[in-house]
DNA sequence: ATCGTGGGCGCG
DNA sequence: AAAGCGCGCCCACGAT
């Protein structure tokens, strides 16, 4: 991603000013209006593509939701943009400048669902100047936000997030390459049988007829928590829930079936036949993903699951004949911000190498790797009981700054203040009514229950805000690391030989899956070396960027092969 | 029939 | 071995 002076790039604005007609809007170094010219939805695709070509700009766009779909539809891609409807999300909320971006309804994120259909409802009552005015008012103050901040962290930021509307709907167009065959294979193998009309699959029905027979109701409905929660009250095992950690505890022979049971029935209810059925079509996945859905920047899903797929179907993921993938993760992303956030050398050294746990353990702060991966989890996560909890405070004797941090952050939390992170997305404001019980619970004559209470949620939303600097950072580093492989990838040829899927994506290396710290990149075997190091290469990008010459390591997991299996 | 909620569990 | 953060989705179940 590069990242040209304010002004020293072409910027067009694409607007929607009517149903199937737009506006090409181009801007001067000051964003004011220099030319416009108009196009018919038609003609949109091939005239963005002659542009795109000859000047790559950086087209503003309301949403790549919205807009780059369509063009991605017609064989269309853009290199930057800038995300109105993104953009506004950090820039409303944002405490890195003194005065953030205003809210405005007509900015906010529509559902997925109404996304398309409603693209023009926000101009109904607007013609289509309006629609004009209100886009390049809203860019120019967005502009106007990023340019106060210190260090130029929302530029970076806008950018990158920016960039990830495109990614979105690039992976969506080209979808993760998905071998049914394979999965049905491993269904059967799991489950057991297919059922031919309705019913349960072969394994389920036989370890479901042993877990009903250990509990005396040959007619026990398991997936009724309630009934089954009763049935095992009656045999004596005493749980309180049907978790697996709590019936785990027990020493019952209906456990273990039980258990097998639940894993069963969990694949075939998310991930069975049906789920294959409808998100799989053509050899693709094509989950729908959503930039910025977590409050912390992370991405959400919305359709599909495409953010909780088992580890089980992983290798249901394989490549085109004549294709392969590049799967890269980061192992310990969060805690390598976190030292790198607080400059914590110390706890910058214990992350050099593969594995931060191992350098945990070698600093002294506890004796095992297992006990060093619950101390650093529940330091992230504000753990103050249990083994995690007990662990915690050692690594406040060696990581001192780290852990400053992350307790700071915690206790702005708890005081109801405002907490961001490293580029300068900000957490949300507490409820009203979170707010309303912390003042009920500062009078003297507040009732005990009531002050209990308002210090349990205190502490709710100071763990909150603990995770959320670095969760929120974590996501960054990751969002940078995608612009960065999209980028390195665009500069590598196309492949002449014939394509085996359809699409914008047929003869091009493309990402084609993203998952928190983790990418897979669908690639034309000639290229998959050349691909691997524009992974490896972007990664070091994104630490510096983010970081400058602090000593972080950020290591890869990076494999290349022809499933995604581990 | 449809909606909201809670339990449970997959992912990071 | 822990139960501390963030999600989405499925099911049952009770309310509408």
């Amino acid at each position: 991603m590069t990242l040209p002076a304010p002004g020293a790039e072409r910027r067009i604005a694409l607007i929607s000013v009517a149903p199937q007609e737009y506006v090409a809007v181009e801007l001067d170094g000051n964003a004011e209006e220099q030319s416009r010219t108009q196009l018919r939805a038609d003609d949109l695709a091939e005239w963005v593509a002659a542009v795109e070509a000859a000047e790559a700009p950086r087209w503003i766009l309301r949403t790549a939701a919205e807009t780059y779909a369509s063009l991605l539809r017609d064989g269309v891609r853009i290199g930057r943009s800038h995300d109105l409807v993104l953009c506004h999300a950090i820039l409303r909320d944002t405490a890195s400048v003194t005065a953030p971006l205003p809210a405005s309804a007509g900015w906010e994120r529509r559902e997925p669902a109404v996304a398309i259909p409603s693209l023009f409802d926000v101009f109904e009552e607007a013609s289509g100047d309006e629609a004009i005015d209100t886009t390049l008012d809203q860019y120019r103050a967005q502009r106007d936000v990023i340019a106060a901040a210190p260090d130029g962290r929302l530029t970076l930021l806008c950018a990158a997030e920016s960039a990830g509307g495109l990614i979105a709907e690039e992976m969506r167009v080209a979808g993760l390459p998905w071998d049914e065959a394979v999965h049905d294979a491993i269904l059967t193998e799991t489950l057991g049988t297919r059922p031919v009309a309705g019913g349960l699959p072969s394994r389920m029905v036989e370890i479901g007829d042993r877990v009903r027979e250990l509990l005396g109701d040959a007619t026990l409905h398991l997936d009724s928590q309630q009934k089954l929660l009763r049935a095992l009250h009656r045999v004596g095992v005493q749980v309180e829930s049907t978790g697996r950690w709590e019936l785990a505890e027990h020493d019952h022979p209906v456990i273990e079936p039980l258990l097998a049971y639940k894993k069963l029935s969990r694949l075939l209810s998310a991930n069975g036949w049906a789920w294959l059925a409808e998100w799989v079509h053509e050899g693709r996945f094509r989950p729908v993903y959503i930039p910025g859905g977590v409050v912390t920047g992370r991405w959400a899903s919305a359709g599909g699951g495409a953010l909780q797929l088992p580890r089980s179907l992983r290798p249901a993921v394989r490549a085109d004949p004549g294709w392969t993938l590049v799967v890269a993760d980061v192992a310990q992303l969060e805690p390598r911000m976190l030292a790198a956030m607080a400059s914590d050398e110390a706890m910058a050294r214990a992350a050099q190498g593969s594995d931060l746990y191992a350098g945990v353990v070698a600093s002294g702060a506890v004796a095992t790797r297992e006990e060093a991966k619950y101390a650093v989890l529940g330091a992230m996560y504000g753990a103050t009981t249990g083994d995690s909890g007990r662990l915690v405070p050692r690594l406040r004797k060696v990581y001192p700054r780290a852990m400053a941090l992350v307790d700071a952050a915690a206790r702005t939390g708890e005081d109801g203040g405002i907490v961001s992170t490293w580029l300068g997305r900000s957490s949300p404001r507490p409820s009203g009514e979170w707010m309303r019980l912390q003042a009920e619970a500062t009078g003297a004559d507040a009732d005990p229950a009531v002050v209990a209470l308002a210090r349990r949620r205190a502490r709710d939303w100071g763990r909150f805000t603990r995770n959320f600097v670095v969760q929120g950072t974590a996501a960054e580093w990751s969002l940078i690391w995608l612009a960065e492989i999209r980028h390195r990838l665009q500069q590598i040829p196309e492949v002449f030989a014939e394509a085996t899927a359809s699409g914008p994506f047929a003869r091009v290396p493309h990402l084609a899956f993203f998952l928190h710290d983790e990418v897979i990149l669908h690639v034309p075997q000639e290229h998959a070396d050349a691909a691997a190091e524009a992974v490896r290469d972007a990664a070091a990008t994104a630490t510096t960027r983010l970081f400058g010459s602090f000593p972080i390591d950020v290591p890869l997991d990076l494999r290349i092969a022809e499933s995604a299996e581990k």
